[in-house]
DNA sequence: TTAATTTGCCTAAATCGTTTAGGCAAATGG
DNA sequence: CCATTTGCCTAAACGATTTAGGCAAATTAA
């Protein structure tokens, strides 16, 4: 009987393209065992738990989209640096889905600790630098920012501004040139 | 053998509840009908299906939180409704978290449109009437409030402030001022 | 090259949540 | 008080998760 070739990353990568198609909740063990035609029982070598395979996919997802929005800051600053920042995330939410539902899965302290969330703490902060805000208003302005970006993306993917006729894409470029301009004006005080 | 006398209310109002104990990912049928001690079958003379026992919950917790919202905002204007309608939505969450998520299930286009949802854009529509924003921004603006307070209230529910030793409390008063400063600053234009 | 060991996928079976079909008894109302 | 409706039941199928134990392929060492 010749062997599928899975590991733990493979399986990762076949959850989170799952999740793409169908759904972050829709991923389960026994449907990435189908796309492999393998039995169930064999992923559990690889896997602990589905848990543990929705775990990884959320991981995976938090560093991509870390990587991304890295990429997107980088030689950029101000206004033009939060405008790539909030585009990034946005970007990664629309190709994909499933992923960007992953990475709000609740994880445990530990493994939050040691995941790609504090790098996006980091890369907000280094955002900010550019509007010399004193603390603790950085902080406030840090969980301003991801709140607004994460629930302006979760209310449109679910569907909330589609009785209206205004343009998503306007909206977001008015809510970034509003964000910039409240931190500009938060920095002179 | 006595009856228990169940509803499709009764057990939405009881699946509520267990949403906020265990979370309402993990609200089951199985699990109701333990709580009423009746047999699982027996919810589905009241309840069409495990779904459909969800999204009921949803639509009594967008109409809780409408409820609840409305009456923060009664009497008030500008500056003081804005903060009022936040500390609604924030506290609802604090108070239920279970029904909280439930306000996020997907629900399809009709249901939603027959839901409270339409009445939470109004209701952010009257706490801007005392902003005159002309249109589209005042769209703009229902968008960014709605997407700001339910961010916030996620990462924070998350946990993603937990390493910050900055009061959560704080970070909100001071996003619900810039905010405000926001909103009167487009105003003027 | 072959023997020993590890690794990968298997079969089998238990557990749990969902869902439908069909039945009996309690409530309701003429 | 009899007929009908309603409410909860038993029984059973299905699908996802998970564990235990086995055999064969891959790896390594003699």
């Amino acid at each position: 009987m010749a062997r599928a070739g899975l590991s733990a990353e493979i399986l990762t990568k076949a959850g989170a393209e799952l999740a793409d198609q169908v759904g972050f909740d829709q991923v389960t063990v026994t449907e990435v065992a189908r796309r492999f035609d393998v039995k169930v029982a064999s992923l559990y070598s690889h896997v602990k738990s589905s848990q543990d395979l929705k775990v990884r996919i959320a991981l995976l997802a938090l560093t991509e989209l870390a990587d991304r929005a890295a990429d997107a800051i980088a030689g950029r600053a101000g206004r033009d640096a939060l405008a790539a920042f909030a585009e990034a995330y946005r970007g990664y939410a629309r190709e994909h889905p499933g992923r960007y539902q992953a990475t709000r899965l609740r994880l445990d302290p530990e493994t939050a600790a040691a995941s790609a969330a504090p790098r996006h703490a980091q890369l907000t902060r280094a955002i900010l630098r550019g509007y010399h805000l004193p603390e603790p208003d950085q902080t406030h302005a840090v969980r301003l920012l991801g709140g607004a970006f994460h629930g302006y993306i979760e209310l449109e993917a679910a569907g909330g501004f589609a009785h209206t006729p205004v343009d998503p894409q306007a909206s977001w470029d008015w809510i970034v040139d509003s964000l910039d301009a409240l931190l500009r004006a938060r920095a002179d005080h």
